[in-house]
DNA sequence: TAGATTGTTAATCGATTAACAATC
DNA sequence: TAGATTGTTAATCGATTAACAATC
């Protein structure tokens, strides 16, 4: 594999979906594909699929195409995913409940180990057998449990406290939901995840059709 | 108001988080900010704001700077936000209750008028006073009442025909968040919403902070 | 008026696409 | 070997940044 320090964000981008097509493939039980093919599948252009891949290795075999099997792998081990993650929950709210049935339902080496809440009346019961515990001792239990992942389901107000939290805490990743733009050091990697944002595009798209309607 | 027929969709996704802003600022009570203060705050250059807003119209004063309540509210309408949307969700899973909770939280112009669902056990319950329903009722349902924005959180392999049904029925928008690219007549705008994308582009992100720290 | 800051054109940078030689 | 398809370089396209004249 190439040294990939300074692969831009768009290549990045498109990974995940890259995966996701080789899956269906894999599960269809095709095993191999051509650039041209994946084109046609994913609405990428061959070319930039080739160029995509390059950036990592060279994983195809010219004359013939890349295995699907194959091809997944690696994707896989480039994003990280051939090794499991532990995460936790902060907010115990539908948000946060449903992160944690959504990962528990899709099972894929994103485990959550606990959620925390400061409301006392949620402090105690158990959602697909994880423990809701009490904010206060999110540190200590961070610490002691090797958690790599904080999952931020708290409202805006709590969210960068919370964060701030969890990177003393010493996770590396934080994948957070609240509206605000979470920030910290730069050893800790973010995800803001917008969904807001996501329907005010959509928003704007359909006005725009409504509009060229006229 | 430009014409905006060809505005690019990297334009359009920084709009939503220069509104968020803005919105900030408002509530701060603060009335004016330049192109360079709006800078810092956004992480934008402040040259990439003024081309990104001058798209849509000359919303600035020159030796003054920007009114946050009016350039708010001159955003918001190009997003299409000045108008109210009718949705209906399907699905009752966590994910559909946790996006129907979502946009009860936040009131904000997109009102679920709906929610159907195939498990008959569900059927016929409220959440937030909007009724569960019955999903063979969907079509009827959508096309009485004026319903814009179908909200898909089913499973996987039932996203595609939920889709169809919805466009049959007359939405003009879908919000997809099941794992799957859905397909629309090009009248009807869609956000797939690939939330298990951005937990990839995390680990991606963890993965090469570990490796550089080697 | 002088100073500030926009609106807009021009320059740069980066990402995508096209082309083709390498090679399976 | 001949055909197919990659890996990679070169060309194009689009988006971002810089610069500055217009103007409040």
């Amino acid at each position: 594999m190439k040294d990939h320090t300074k692969i831009s964000n768009a290549v990045i981008k498109r990974l995940p979906r890259y995966r996701r097509y080789l899956n269906e493939l894999r599960k269809k039980g095709i095993d191999k594909i051509s650039s041209n093919e994946f084109s046609e599948l994913t609405g990428y252009t061959a070319s930039q699929i080739r160029q995509d891949l390059n950036n990592f290795g060279g994983f195809g075999q010219q004359g013939y195409g890349y295995s699907v099997e194959g091809l997944y792998n690696e994707i896989s081990a480039i994003l990280g995913l051939d090794k499991d993650y532990r995460m936790v929950v902060v907010g115990a709210g539908n948000l946060g409940l449903a992160v944690v049935n959504h990962t528990y339902y899709y099972k894929t080496g994103f485990v959550v180990k606990g959620i925390f809440e400061v409301k006392k009346d949620l402090i105690g019961k158990k959602i697909n057998g994880i423990e809701i515990m009490d904010y206060e001792n999110i540190v200590a239990f961070v610490e002691d449990n090797n958690i790599d992942i904080g999952i931020i389901c708290t409202t805006k107000d709590a969210a960068q406290e919370a964060a701030d939290k969890l990177c003393f805490a010493g996770v590396t990743g934080l994948w957070n939901f609240a509206p605000i733009d979470i920030e910290t050091p730069s050893h800790v990697a973010v995800e803001n995840v917008h969904i807001t944002d996501s329907l005010h595009s959509l928003a704007y798209h359909m006005s725009k059709n409504a509009d060229e309607k006229k």
